[in-house]
DNA sequence: CCCGGGTTCCACCCGTGGGTCCAGGCCTCG
DNA sequence: CGAGGCCTGGACCCACGGGTGGAACCCGGG
């Protein structure tokens, strides 16, 4: 967060990406720039950290979806020998798993492959100055895993289920079929089944896989 | 995400804080700004939305602590009334609490006081082209709460599950059958079953139910 | 006392789900 | 070019799940 950023020396970009054809004209594009300096463009992560290795680096533009070393431990290295180098992602996948994966592995930035030249360079920027640029929908998918917990405690079951029913439900909801359950409340699996008939009606519950969605919110299971 | 940005015309901005001593040097200084365009000073939330109703805004900076209408509850109201309109979050303050507060109200950005004028800047373009930026310990926060859950729980999932399983696998575990999974690939039920099959041989999921449970677990639904 | 709800169980039907085997198209890698 | 992985699809089988219509028992309360 330091004050003297844009009008120093250019920044030393590495671009990672195992398409030739997305790598080679997005370092192009990118060494025009004014205040940016591609020192390298490599197709997998040994590429990148022998970059780095070379020469100083300022921020390394990553590919996630990379042979050999992929971009997520390529990270996590570059985070642990390299920490001043910054990493932005840059992908085609925003789905959860990444974009945890690659914010804990020490990604400085987050982009899908829809972002704008413009956006790209401003998180290169920004990643440099220190700070972190996220798309929007990889912000909003990275705040929902975040207030996904405290709504858990919600009781939004119907009050009319008789005990039966919800031991019933709770043991659908931790995966078991009629048959165990029936054995574990000794019981018959007849009778598991006239429970479950009773309490999806009443719960509006469709189907068994509904059962465990609603049986886990509930905090049953 | 769009292209034209940098170029086009200025961004108009309105500066909210409530001590004249930080919101007068601080419109100020950003009005300087080659592509910033400071139309309005608000000391509370109420300005902050007499200024967006006046007139067209892009990115709003806004202090928290305010009097009257604090800086969440008008982000808030901003993003229902006025999602066009960008909000960063420009404050002394940076424990989780505020930041989820602020980030889940709909703030584009989040600043700490020692972001310095090329940091702010930087944040209001971004914001503007529907970028996030956040300060690197607000990440760090935002990430540790994240990952004090779901880290721990999640992702016992084995690694070698394609896309398009892991695809099915979240379409499972929000509980759709086979048919409305297929609609949704736009591909025949068939497929979806073998992809089924697969993904339970790989993972080691017995039935359905179980499915919904680990994808729940995994944070795929 | 009998009515009602909860619990237990039966028989039957049939749709979906889960498993197996196979096969073609596509791509990447060696 | 061949090998192998992924996605796609079809065929078949059978078990489990879900729905219906019963029926019996026990218990508490009007």
């Amino acid at each position: 967060m330091s004050e003297p950023t844009e009008s120093s020396r250019p920044l030393r970009v590495v671009v990672a990406d195992d398409q030739a054809a997305v790598r080679e004209p997005l370092a192009a594009v990118l060494d025009l720039t004014e205040d940016i300096d591609v020192v390298a463009a490599a197709a997998d992560g040994n590429g990148v950290l022998d970059a780095v290795a070379a020469g100083p680096v300022d921020v390394v533009l990553m590919d996630l979806r990379m042979p050999v070393l992929d971009g997520i431990e390529t990270t996590r290295r570059l985070s642990d020998e390299h920490p001043e180098v910054a990493v932005v992602v840059l992908t085609t996948f925003a789905d959860d798993d990444s974009i945890l994966a690659a914010l804990g592995a020490g990604a400085r930035g987050y982009l899908t492959k829809n972002a704008g030249r413009q956006d790209i360079v401003r998180a290169i920027r920004a990643a440099a100055a220190g700070q972190s640029v996220l798309d929007r929908e990889v912000q909003d998918r990275l705040l929902a895993t975040v207030r996904a917990r405290p709504t858990a405690s919600g009781q939004q079951l119907p009050a009319d289920l008789t005990p039966r029913e919800r031991e019933v439900l709770t043991l659908i909801g931790q995966g078991l079929p009629n048959r165990a359950i029936a054995e574990k409340l000794f019981v018959s699996e007849a009778t598991v089944k006239t429970h479950i008939n009773n309490l999806f009606a009443k719960a509006d519950i469709r189907d068994r896989a509904d059962a465990v969605r609603r049986a886990i919110a509930a905090g049953l299971a």
